[in-house]
DNA sequence: AGTGAGGCCTGAAAGC
DNA sequence: TGCTTTCAGGCCTCAC
């Protein structure tokens, strides 16, 4: 499911595949996404050329030259196809199909929990959308003090804390339970008790491990942009996610009752971890 | 204000 | 074998 590296690594692909091209078309299939496509979508976005491509948070981002852009958002199971010819065979779930000169996008989100609208760039900060986002993993004002300054007064636990958009953002399931482990910090811990040696290698473990992951994504960028529409999202080797029962990578503990890698749901949300090593 | 539960949604996997 | 149930999770809304 696309969180920070996997949306990075499709920005990246979007940038070198169609930034700078005319948009001639869209067709929505189906506007009944997170948020409804707004009924003027098509009309703001068409006969223009996309000037820019970015993203903020999970979102990516394209500025038109008539000054609006498109924000796309892949929530759990959201996919772009790329294709560099002038018609595709639409496939199930495929909602919104945008023509352009150097080829045809295709969102694809088979549960519909992303989204895709448009704005006036000059608006888009005004969005509910990003009224309430965090600091980006790589922004240089994610400091120990910052985070030392936001856990303050919460009362959560720390994976949580991680998934908490409005602090950091970009951050999902999976890397919050990766960046604690290769931080080595217990996920049960109270965001508030962490010390500020902790947080600093918290906020360094955050980016290697994302730093790792959009080095694998890009990795799979050339298949990425295959005509034949296989998806190009990275497969990291995750040091706990999913591996209940097993022995992490860098801990001598033997894999017993009391040891190895453990599942447990937090807020509804599993969480793994290893008890031996993360303190 | 902060927090937690519930809902959205489909498909894969597990259970029967 | 084939049907039903459970689970996955980002983010929003609502209730306390």
């Amino acid at each position: 499911m696309p969180e920070l590296p996997e949306v990075e690594t499709i920005k990246e692909a979007l940038k070198m595949s169609i930034e700078g091209a005319t948009i001639r078309s869209v067709l929505v299939r189906n506007r009944h996404l997170r948020k409804l496509i707004p009924e003027d979508f098509e009309q703001n976005v068409q006969q223009t050329r996309i000037t820019r491509i970015y993203r903020i948070s999970k979102y990516v981002v394209l500025d038109l030259d008539n000054g609006h852009n498109i924000i796309i958002h892949f929530g759990m199971s959201g996919k772009i196809r790329f294709i560099k010819q002038s018609s595709l065979p639409f496939e199930k779930h495929d909602h919104v199909i945008i023509d352009t000169s150097k080829g045809i996008l295709a969102y694809n989100d088979p549960r519909r929990f992303g989204l895709v609208t448009e704005t006036l760039s000059e608006k888009i900060k005004d969005l509910p959308l990003f009224s309430k986002i965090g600091l980006d993993p790589f922004d240089r004002k994610l400091s120990k003090n910052y985070l030392k300054n936001k856990f303050r007064n919460k009362s959560c636990v720390i994976k949580i804390a991680l998934l908490d958009q409005s602090i950091i953002c970009g951050i999902g399931n999976i890397y919050a339970s990766e960046a604690l482990y290769e931080a080595q910090i217990s996920p049960l811990r109270s965001c508030s008790s962490l010390s500020l040696q902790e947080l600093e290698k918290l906020i360094n473990s955050i980016k290697i491990i994302l730093k790792k992951a959009i080095a694998a994504g890009g990795s799979t960028l050339h298949d990425y942009k295959r005509p034949d529409g296989s998806t190009g999202y990275f497969q990291l080797q995750h040091a706990v996610y999913g591996k209940e029962g097993k022995c992490c990578p860098h801990c001598i503990c033997k894999k017993t009752n009391q040891h190895g890698i453990r599942k447990i749901i937090q807020d509804g949300r599993s969480t793994f971890y290893c008890p031996c090593l993360q303190k």
